[in-house]
DNA sequence: GTCTATAAGCCGATAGAC
DNA sequence: GTCTATCGGCTTATAGAC
């Protein structure tokens, strides 16, 4: 097994990862977790002080993930910087229409502890969120567009709302339209000198 | 007290509707709703087959409430549909910005429920999505715009990508950008001969 | 239609042995 | 660092009296 030569902690935090995304995070009790990476409820408690700090570690083990998947989509492809973003709403367009697809783990967990403003688990994904929509200016701006910054906010919020969208309706019409805005407003944005 | 006008089936969805929405859908017992109608549990299940059930019902309660503010902002606005579309989002923003605000309770109880295809509140929150959507699409159409359905859609999507970020980040600007750039999207949707 | 009482099990977290 | 055992409380839902 693979699983040997991860550490403990790595496998509580796959087993976190695994649970809390597909069944949500009060739904996943420690005892699922515990069993599911082979050990018993006492040793996680010895790597983890609380539940509530394992949900965080639990986001931040899909920060980098998320983001590099997006990087990844978007510098695949070859030529301007629309072409780009459609190929990242194509990658988002084949993840969300998978199956097993729970909707972004960011915002559901956000909603889960809305009545715990200041819950660690919330500063995790703000600050991937803010990566997300930081790396959306980089890229604008090396691109040569005016207002980079103000575009990227436009088209981070329309992921939002095309990954919100998604869940509720299950209809990838949802992405592809939200690809579509987010194209209209960059090529509204035109050419600049510099960042 | 005006709760002795209600009949035991209102005053269960308002205890619902009340924790439901600031602590979330698992977070809220059974136990906890019925104390709060002033009623046993035994009697709760008298009215409801099953917590999924109430669920359900607590979504309904808010559907005609959400459309109804939606369309009252809208409505009060004179001027153009721009205008208007700015008084909505202003009138998002500050229902947002309220420091009780928890979110879209749609969009979190469809989240708390992603393990659950098929679950009836799952189905009101869609058709509550899909109401608002049309709601705009039908006001897009009769201010004159060409393709006011692809327009109100991608309203829709800023409008829940604003709402799920303003969750996370907590900061007004998301709405205020979301709606800039809403009001970009519609100007460049010009006038056309009917609906 | 509302009540008391309870089923049968799961919850997060801990004690103390090894 | 991992184990067995357990605490005290909470979970949805039901039985049966009135």
């Amino acid at each position: 097994m693979a699983d040997k030569n991860k550490s403990t902690k790595e496998r509580i935090i796959g087993a976190a990862n695994s649970l809390f995304y597909m069944a949500g995070i009060r739904a996943t009790s420690v005892d699922a977790i515990a069993a599911k990476a082979g050990i018993t409820k006492r040793s996680l408690y010895y790597h983890f002080q609380s539940k509530d700090e394992l949900i965080a570690e639990y986001l931040g083990s899909r920060d980098q993930l998320n983001l590099n998947a997006y990087k990844k989509w978007f510098a695949a492809q070859e030529g301007d910087v629309s072409a780009k973003l459609r190929a990242l709403f194509n990658g988002i367009l084949e993840t969300t229409s998978h199956p097993k697809w729970r909707g972004c783990g960011f915002q559901r967990t956000v909603g889960e502890l809305a009545n715990k403003p200041g819950h660690p688990a919330i500063r995790v994904a703000s600050l991937h969120k803010k990566k997300v929509e930081q790396w959306l200016a980089e890229e604008f701006c090396h691109n040569g567009l005016v207002n980079a910054d103000v575009t990227a906010r436009h088209v981070f919020l329309l992921l939002e709302g095309a990954m919100a969208a998604m869940l509720v309706h299950r209809d990838p019409a949802y992405i592809r339209q939200a690809a579509e805005a987010a194209a209209l407003l960059v090529s509204h944005a035109a050419q600049s000198e510099d960042c």
